[in-house]
DNA sequence: AGCATTTTCTTCATTGCTCGAAAAAAGGAA
DNA sequence: TTCCTTTTTTCGAGCAATGAAGAAAATGCT
């Protein structure tokens, strides 16, 4: 619902238009700041100087580049120190936990592996607070001020968005993980779904697709999708998927999620090895398959060995029918492939164009293109650590009020 | 992006929100709109001043309510006369054409039929064309200031939205639509996908909706479904889907758009009665299916006949799986069903239900509430009618600007 | 009829924001 | 030193929202 609009209204707003601003462009000066944000000069005096007298904004060096002729230029930057906050990446097998600064930067970072039975044994929550306290006390100095704790995980989340009513991770279903996390630290604690975490950091990362929409697949252990749509006007709307457990075949191919048919069922790592070693597709799938094993069967299906070709022709089926599928519903312009199977993307390529081309939309708009990224971690992280960062500009230091101005006594 | 905000905007969104209120509460005192909108007394008494001195709201009679105590209100509402639009609602075989005041009241409407080769014949923007002349004769006092014409289509819009790359509708493929009346008539002239309106209108007509996301899908002569998703902080976002060429089954039966296996083989009129009599679904579609043999199916299977009962199943279990694909995407929480379909849904219900459970989302959220209306063209044009007049509020009368202010000489 | 009461609406002074123009600051070049 | 160029700040004007006080328009009570 569209509300009123005030002079709070308008300071929370053009304050908002510096941080962003300064976010995407890095340090600038205050007259290119007025020049990108369409300011005048006057009011970004007014706001960096209130910025920087709120301590969340430093001013740089005075810093002349060779030759320059008049008064040079002073930067405006993040404060570094101004707050820190913890990204944790939860995966199926790996925990990762960074402590950036307010301008982005990693202070630390820790990583460790995860047993398969992990979190029948610790509550999950326990284990997030246990590895963000190991951080608190390796950085004495910044432990003060965390100011939010953003967790990615796969999953469905519930209508709170602090717990996981299913999850490809075992034993998380049904528990709070924001919550308890959120109570100890007193920060506020969220949940982030891979899928859209991956589409946003991938338009973060290949700047040149600028405003298109964009869908960003991950083909791996399970098959994932977020979908990063422009809004008119506004930020992209980005939204995670459950891609992976569209169906594809009606009861098809059992899936680890107990389900027949989906697309993960053919197209992750131990469906094209069921296929690939003529497993009927009814047996349970394996709980983990190690990444050498997929590794070799791609390696072998590149030498031309007929079942492993086969297996993968079977996955781009799925996956082209599930892109067919999307299309008639999102219009993504481009689609990244990401994560182990993005290296079999030569392997699938055809099956997945066929696919693409028995469908309406496709004949009528053009197929989307295509494209392969094979780290996946990077983009998760950044979409993260953006997402983290631009929240805290908008709702908490943008709509920091103004030293109240002395009244003429 | 976002923007910055001064006077000049602060401005615009608070009429605007005093023109979004009266809109959706319709006439109002000065204070209820206070209340409503959040406003200050005293800055509605500016608003509604300056709005009433521009011609474009209007103050009713002071009214007092039996047994009122006080000053009695003074309700403002929308001036008819501010401005007038023209909807179109083109179908497969009907065309009607509203001429409609600022208030929302239609003033005059024509309807004909369409013949299936009507655009092969004359161009559908000139159709268009003399439609409205033919109301702005009927309506001289009203015929100077039409100032937005929006057209309710089917099918696939390109980038420009002015014309339609694919259309159910016969020799609609590549024709410009919007740009030639928008010329003739100097009005705005907008495209509107059917199934968008559809889902938008079904929310003003089910108040207890609410905010909730829904999805409308109509069952006809075509299968078509659009989206309303309530966005955080804004209008809900809504979109068209081609949800009847979503494919249902790889290589399944042949749809009239030439592709196999979509939904709408399935599930539209054609496709229904295709599989009732047994006629092979690899044979092109009827052109036109006349509504009595439709409906005639309906009852037959209605008294139990076996073919007719299979027909339905089998078009229900390609909606249900449609659906189900459609909620790994989206999560509408309503699902609507409308057109000469509707009727037949207890005939579908139960291969629908069945489709749903075979899907990992609906088994952990839960299956959407799926509700029936029968009637699809008062939602498309309460839709439409709604659109355009929001558009007209925020875009052309919000923006107005203000006498300036005599400087002191 | 006259006056108090109630509710609606308007007026007024204040506040807080942006903006353009002019002035100040901070360097290099002549 | 003086001039020139570029960046940044200062200053006054303009605009819109607001709260408080006042005006307006009706009813009810004596």
């Amino acid at each position: 619902m569209r509300s009123v609009a005030d002079a709070d209204f308008v300071r929370r707003q053009n304050r908002g238009l510096v941080l962003s601003t300064l976010r995407r462009h890095g340090p600038l000066s205050r007259t290119r700041l007025a020049g990108a944000t369409g300011l005048s000069h006057a009011s970004i005096t007014g706001i960096s100087g209130e910025l920087i007298g709120q301590s969340i904004l430093v001013e740089g060096e005075p810093q002349a580049p060779a030759g320059a002729r008049g008064r040079p230029p002073v930067e405006v930057a993040f404060n570094r120190h101004a707050c820190y906050a913890v990204i944790v990446e939860l995966d199926v097998n790996r925990a990762r936990c960074s402590l950036v600064d307010y301008a982005g930067t990693i202070v630390d970072r820790t990583e460790i592996s995860l047993a398969p039975n992990q979190f029948s044994q610790v509550k999950p929550a326990d284990f997030i607070i246990e590895r963000i306290e190991q951080l608190r006390q390796r950085n004495v100095a910044e432990q003060t001020s965390i100011r939010s704790i953003a967790i990615s995980v796969q999953g469905i989340l519930d209508p709170t968005g602090d717990t996981l009513t299913w999850s490809p991770i075992a034993h998380m279903n049904g528990q709070s993980v924001a919550a308890p996390v959120r109570e100890r630290f007193g920060a506020p604690t969220t949940l982030h779904k891979r899928g859209r975490l991956l589409a946003q950091g991938t338009r973060l990362l290949y700047p040149e697709l600028g405003e298109t929409p964009i869908a960003a697949v991950f083909i791996g252990s399970t098959v994932a999708m977020g979908l990063s749509i422009p809004a008119r006007g506004g930020h992209p709307e980005a939204g995670a998927t459950e891609f992976g457990h569209m169906n594809h075949l009606p009861d098809g191919a059992l899936c680890r999620c107990g389900m027949k048919g989906c697309i993960e069922a053919y197209a992750a790592d131990y469906g094209v090895l069921r296929t690939a070693y003529g497993v009927p597709d009814r047996v349970p799938p394996a709980a983990l398959v190690p990444a050498a094993a997929y590794q070799e069967l791609v390696n072998l299906a590149k030498t031309g060995r007929r079942n492993a070709l086969h297996a993968f022709n079977i996955a781009g089926r799925a996956i082209g029918f599930g892109l067919s599928r999307l299309l008639t519903i999102a219009s993504p312009s481009h689609i990244i492939l990401t994560g182990p199977g993005a290296s079999a993307y030569e392997l699938m390529q055809s099956s997945i164009e066929a696919a693409l081309r028995e469908s309406l939309v496709c004949k009528v708009n053009g197929p989307p293109a295509i494209m392969v990224h094979h780290d996946e971690r990077e983009p998760i992280f950044q979409g993260l650590l953006m997402d983290v960062l631009e929240t805290l500009d908008q709702t908490v230091f943008a709509t920091m009020a103004s030293e109240p101005r002395l009244s003429r006594a």
